[in-house]
DNA sequence: TTAGATAATGAACCTTTATTCATTTATATT
DNA sequence: AATATAAATGAATAAAGGTTCATTATCTAA
């Protein structure tokens, strides 16, 4: 038995406790109830009506009700940044790259409605608990100060570009037009918004 | 006694009870309180100390804990649109009333921080007990729907404008950039990005 | 098949905290 | 000053709900 081996069993077991069915279960519905009624209102009860197990099984996959928020942010940040990444790589300038993370990002919250309501709610509580997730945004925005500077460098997007100000203010325009989707119960095509909002930020109101 | 004198009877009242020094402690110290712990965190307790009273005075002046947080926005909101409509009446046409605007909105939070925190991240918990807030951002919304239709019929913004978009991309924005400065403790200058986020708004990251 | 280990249960426990209200203090009136 | 009215107090109450753990069910391996 090396290393090797032992790293292999050890991601085995974590596998095996934290991937099993009825860890997805319960973090699948934490997160609806969460969505319907925020952190604070949902009950431990709930949740686990909703998952069909009793309320003590909970604690033998979690350590708190905290940590089933943290896991399922968790979790959720992972999937959608590595579907970002992959994204941002397609494009083939930094006009293309930023068409894509925008789309990705309009699609990835728009078939997860519950990810979507509880990032835009309880990620600042989430920010008092636990640190590890300590920007969940920082990622994303590094992301985008890449794009920018590629931009910058190609010579498609302005020079005197103040970056820190550029991607807060990408980053919060489609957090808002999320807001919005979610508030009208995702009546709408949310990704249908992407080129539109692009083209916003490209070429802003008043046009070329 | 003519109607008149009765309306300010009426005022001096609620002016009287709504407005007493006790009122506005408790609402100030709600505030402060809000905005360090959270609202669920946040107990009658810490807010009776924190404004030197005793918990049940708290009960005199509000009808539950829920009440302090909605009277809370409800005042602030009653201030900053005040002077929100007063700083877009200065501008002359759509651009000059837009950054104005801007402006305001972000002169207003950096003068009151607690309100910042709060409106950031209590605002959706409003939404659910009370929804005579319907939309806190509603004012706001409309009164750029308005500068942007001015904007176009000046010709100064682009006629081909999905102003339902806009309006969100350009409040979302400002909310992000605010988001920011909050979570830098407010340790720089926020008034000083409006006039580089309005000039992202107008001419984009291309530029001309 | 059966013993031993593991997983699941859910009622009881216990802490927390919003709210109440009998009592006390302050204010206004005559 | 005496009385009436209003304001304030804070200890007691009660409800809620997160967490525990003794008990039961399920699974595993020999």
């Amino acid at each position: 038995m090396n290393l090797y081996s032992f790293i292999l069993r050890k991601d085995d077991i974590s596998l095996q406790k934290n991937k099993s069915e009825k860890y997805n279960k319960i973090l699948n519905s934490a997160g609806a109830v969460f969505a319907k009624f925020g952190f604070y209102k949902a009950t431990i009860s709930q949740i686990a009506a909703q998952a069909g197990v009793a309320d003590g099984t909970l604690y033998l996959y979690f350590k708190n009700k905290d940590d089933i928020l943290y896991q399922f942010i968790s979790f959720k940040t992972n999937v959608v940044f590595k579907e970002m990444h992959i994204a941002v790589k397609k494009g083939r300038n930094a006009e293309e790259k930023l068409r894509y993370l925008i789309r990705c990002h309009l699609t990835e919250f728009q078939n997860d409605r519950n990810m979507a309501i509880i990032f835009q709610s309880e990620v600042r509580y989430l920010r008092d608990i636990e640190s590890q997730i300590k920007d969940i945004s920082k990622m994303y925005l590094d992301l985008l100060s890449d794009i920018i500077e590629q931009g910058q460098i190609e010579g498609s997007m302005r020079q005197d570009l103040f970056v820190g100000l550029v991607k807060r203010f990408i980053l919060g325009a489609v957090e808002g037009v999320i807001s919005t989707w979610v508030s009208a119960d995702g009546r709408y095509d949310l990704v249908s918004m992407a080129d539109p909002l692009v083209d916003l930020y490209l070429t802003g109101l008043k046009g070329q």
